[in-house]
DNA sequence: TAACCGTGGAG
DNA sequence: TCTCCAAGGTT
């Protein structure tokens, strides 16, 4: 496990870091106050997402749960309540994972060593060491996109990261420029370098405190680094979400912990329209809308998601009970949904549980067109 | 090793 | 409308 190698008077570093004073990000909202907590979980929503889309995501976190141990005896419905939107859900279900092994095996405190924190759940290397460097200097390299980007420019790294062998080399070269002293402000700036000045697309070489030595830079070849990754055609799957409604409430299902979606809860889906008439037709509905089909892509495949709207509209219950639904009449309590898997959501008084954004959406479609413009949700 | 895992912004 | 990919990690 590579350290940082560099001292803080190597070109490398002393560029970085006096770029770093003027023009450095210092106002994100888990720069201030920085408890490892906060730049934990800073670090986990940032994973694969963009500044400006976490920013929200994590004002509202730290708001209802403060601590390390609130979110460790949070349910796991109110965590990913909090996560709807954000996508790549098992984040959330590690987190929630690793609090719980915070609080349990490590008194309620995040650790301070390396291998610790590395062994918690949804964290790697990376943000191992972006963690520990941020809040507490201690000498970690990292390598998230930014620091890919700006290590295979400045050094002109051959091939795809995505391969190992690039991967090492990177990391290598991380290692080697990332000083001992001062880690924090350098790995910042990196990441900062990386989003605002050596972009994808257009980089603004003439403003970057590398350019001097950039082998990239002294041969235009920005374009060709990194490599691209070798693109595929995502495939394309259909599926067929019933919006089944009872007296105003929704039928919903909870999701296998794993898969898409994992922990979140789902209208029910059916392979075929022919399936889910039939379905359909085994409670005795005969009438159906078909709402607009539109396709949700995930980044492994398109879904064309087809929805199909029916209304169980006899009150009376014989208490049969001759359908699914008709057994979960009793809706849920806020904080105990995860004692059924099915039952009816109330959009007019919603409880805390994860919705993929598909179905958050069409939820708000049902709501004005059922409700009218003045629904809750 | 490669597939899996979301969503939204940028171009 | 479509492609690309972002403060990656897990299986």
């Amino acid at each position: 496990m590579f350290k940082a190698h560099s001292s803080v008077d190597a070109p490398f570093a002393r560029a970085v870091l006096a770029w770093y004073v003027k023009f450095g990000r210092k106002h994100l909202p888990w720069q201030q106050n920085k408890t490892l907590y906060g730049v934990w979980l800073s670090e986990v929503m940032l994973q694969q997402t963009q500044v400006a889309t976490v920013i929200p995501y994590f004002e509202r976190f730290v708001q209802s749960f403060p601590s390390v141990v609130a979110l460790a005896d949070a349910p796991l419905d109110e965590v990913l309540h909090l996560w709807t939107g954000l996508g790549y859900y098992a984040r959330a279900r590690n987190l929630h994972k690793a609090a719980q092994t915070i609080r349990d095996r490590h008194a309620g405190q995040f650790p301070r060593e390396f291998e610790h924190v590395l062994a918690l759940s949804g964290i790697g290397r990376s943000t191992a060491g972006a963690i520990l460097s941020s809040c507490l200097n201690a000498p970690y390299p990292i390598l998230d996109g930014n620091v890919k980007r700006v290590l295979s420019r400045y050094f002109m790294v051959e091939g795809w990261a995505g391969e190992k062998k690039v991967e090492d080399q990177l990391w290598q070269l991380s290692a080697t420029v990332t000083p001992t002293t001062q880690v924090a402000d350098f790995n910042q700036a990196m990441m900062d370098i990386g989003a605002m000045v050596c972009t994808r697309t257009k980089p603004k070489c003439e403003l970057c405190p590398l350019q001097k030595d950039c082998q990239v830079n002294q041969q235009q070849q920005w374009a060709n680094y990194p490599a691209k990754k070798p693109k595929k055609t995502l495939p394309e799957r259909q599926s067929y979400f019933l919006i089944l409604e009872q007296q105003g409430k929704v039928a919903l299902e909870k999701r296998e912990n794993s898969g898409i979606w994992g922990g979140l809860y789902c209208f029910p889906q059916f392979e075929s329209k022919a399936t889910l008439l039939q379905h359909l037709a085994q409670q005795g509905v005969q009438h159906y809308q078909e709402w607009n089909v539109f396709r949700h892509t995930f980044s492994h495949f398109h879904l064309d998601i087809h929805p199909i709207f029916a209304t169980l509209d006899s009150p009376n219950l014989t208490g049969q009970d001759r359908t699914d639904w008709r057994r979960i009449a009793e809706p849920a309590v806020q904080f105990r949904v995860s004692t059924s898997d099915k039952y009816w959501y109330d959009p007019q008084n919603p409880v805390s549980i994860g919705l993929a954004t598909p179905v958050k959406n069409l939820l708000t479609q049902f709501i004005r067109i059922y409700y009218g413009e003045n629904g809750v949700l």
